[in-house]
DNA sequence: GATGAATGAGATTTCATTCAT
DNA sequence: CATGAATGAAATCTCATTCAT
């Protein structure tokens, strides 16, 4: 019975809230923060705008809620790519998984790179600094498998892999040409596979 | 004869326009597009708000100002640029000129490269693939200095330098951190370093 | 009867009335009416939002409440001082309570005439004259104590007390000086030392 | 010409924001700070509602405006009294002149009382402590004149003159009994005339 | 052209009140 | 009765754009 009416409290609280930040985090991507309104938001997730104000109770707590969307995708991400047997596969797979979002990036962009960019022009609120977690998060993890690969200097060598990621996307996006993630990505396997473990 | 007739009004319009312009590329470039407002760029321009209106009919020729005005920039940079002596010297003076830039660069990012991707969110009036416009011009410029250098595939190695350099701004400033410039600058002077022309 | 049929959940249920009447008059001082959400008051009371309504169908009938709440205040008041043995010992002790009162009056003011001072600016709803009781039950009891001692114009000279308690209160308010109690408080008392009895 | 038809500059601008303080004053009297709308305002000024933010960034402004308005009347008051020969004509006239104001006393209180006492309630935003300056700057004015007058503690006759008439206003508001304001205004005149010059 | 002022559409936010369980 | 969640009507405020002189 509660199987096929399901209640408000199965259906709703939690529920509401998790399409709440779902819909935040792919409006704010496609508009971007600044020219997506609270309606866009409350409509994609078919909630009436009033009821939003019950779980975020500022505009700037739902672009907070876009971004940690954004780290718990990435969090999602990398827990699978752990399960791949070493590092070199699991590099070889997150850049894979970037270019099967050619098509999203070349629209628009990184989800996170685009938002950081966006919110770093803020200077206070604090916001402004918040994107820099997701990507640090990123960071580290690429960082520990140039490490477990045995390659000297693994947080420069992650800084020149997301830096790559983030500028493939910029352009991508700013030609809007897909086919820049092909190439680029490319790159980047052979790059990875021309490294040889210690 | 232009000369002869400029009275000071005409050089007057001139100048304010001309300021208008560097206050739109500079404010919208700190600010971003969305935040910023013709009030701002008024008061930054020191030209009362009412008057906007006679040099740019909408909020949106301001911003293609902006754009056009890092355009203007970007020429002028290359142009200085082709007066040294080689293309290898060309594209390491690019990259120390990016370097150079490294504070704003922590603090804003790349200028053309936010805006295009803010602009990027955008699916009408016509500025969302404007910036796509300025980004070609460079990677032009960058492929004609790869291809003198005797480089095979000059297009590619052109997207795979501006995208590295669009990807180190994004860290450096979403890690508020100019040092992501140094490190990546040095290293990108010493990949043009290793190439051996043809 | 009401005693030994009183169950856990009405005696629980007149405690949370009590409790929210109680709030309501506490959190109104100290806010005003206008100022002041259900919820400000549901929280002081520790009592969920949905379930105010059952015991207030609106939010005029909690500030109606508060009011009651300040007539229970002066109804208790004035049935301690009926205990002295004369009047002039009465209004003295009446004088001595508010001067009591001085830091609460110097930060919010009377609580009786603050609200009396915002429920006048209504013209609908019944609420803009429900203060003028709780304000006719005090000077009916001084012009009693007037009376008893023999005055002429009992009712005059009870305008005039409770006029300057209302008084001292709003200027100690206003210069959030609660020595402008004791000063007004002393000249009042010498003010009923100084009557002689008929 | 101008005079037939008055230009935007003459009766727009400063006539305009005369406009708003005045309507500020009058309807935040009758209605409450909390109560009034930025709409009430401009629709009593005439002013389009978009249009008051040209003059007044906040609402608060506007209230704080509406404070200034009650202060240049004050001074107004007190520039007319200080025409009268001697100070106890100064004084009786003050009290003659808050007896005038006895029917908008019974149905509105003290516009600088009722509106301090509103303030009063709020913690921040400066707003709760600026009704005071009104208020001192009366208390100066009537310490001055019993100085003058040659009292004792002229600043304490002060507090007890301006006291009893915020009193007499709150009561006649209360019991809508513009009576009060005639019997205290009366016994305020009684007292002036009592007192012996030095 | 120049300018302060004006305008209205829309965005964010608050909250009394009601609903569903 | 109890309760978290829902709803919609307002209110404040912002700003691109236009107007009047």
């Amino acid at each position: 019975m509660t199987d096929s009416k399901e209640t408000a409290r199965t259906r709703g609280a939690g529920a509401k809230r998790r399409r709440l930040m779902e819909a935040a985090a792919d409006v704010v991507h496609r508009q971007g923060a600044e020219r997506t309104t609270i309606a866009d938001i409350a409509r994609a997730a078919e909630v009436p705008v009033g009821n939003v104000y019950y779980y975020f109770k500022t505009k700037d707590e739902l672009v907070a809620a876009a971004l940690s969307e954004h780290e718990r995708h990435l969090n999602l991400l990398v827990s699978q790519l752990d399960r791949l047997p070493g590092p070199r596969e699991r590099l070889k797979g997150l850049i894979e998984g970037w270019v099967g979002q050619r098509d999203l990036a070349a629209r628009y962009g990184c989800p996170t790179g685009t938002l950081a960019a966006e919110l770093g022009k803020r200077d206070e609120g604090g916001l402004d600094v918040e994107a820099g977690r997701v990507v640090r998060i990123l960071l580290r993890w690429v960082a520990d498998q140039f490490r477990e690969l045995g390659q000297p200097d693994p947080e420069g060598l992650a800084l020149t892999l997301v830096g790559a990621y983030q500028g493939m996307s910029l352009l991508a996006n700013a030609l809007r040409d897909p086919g820049v993630m092909d190439r680029e990505g490319a790159r980047l396997i052979a790059w990875i596979d021309s490294l040889h473990a210690a």
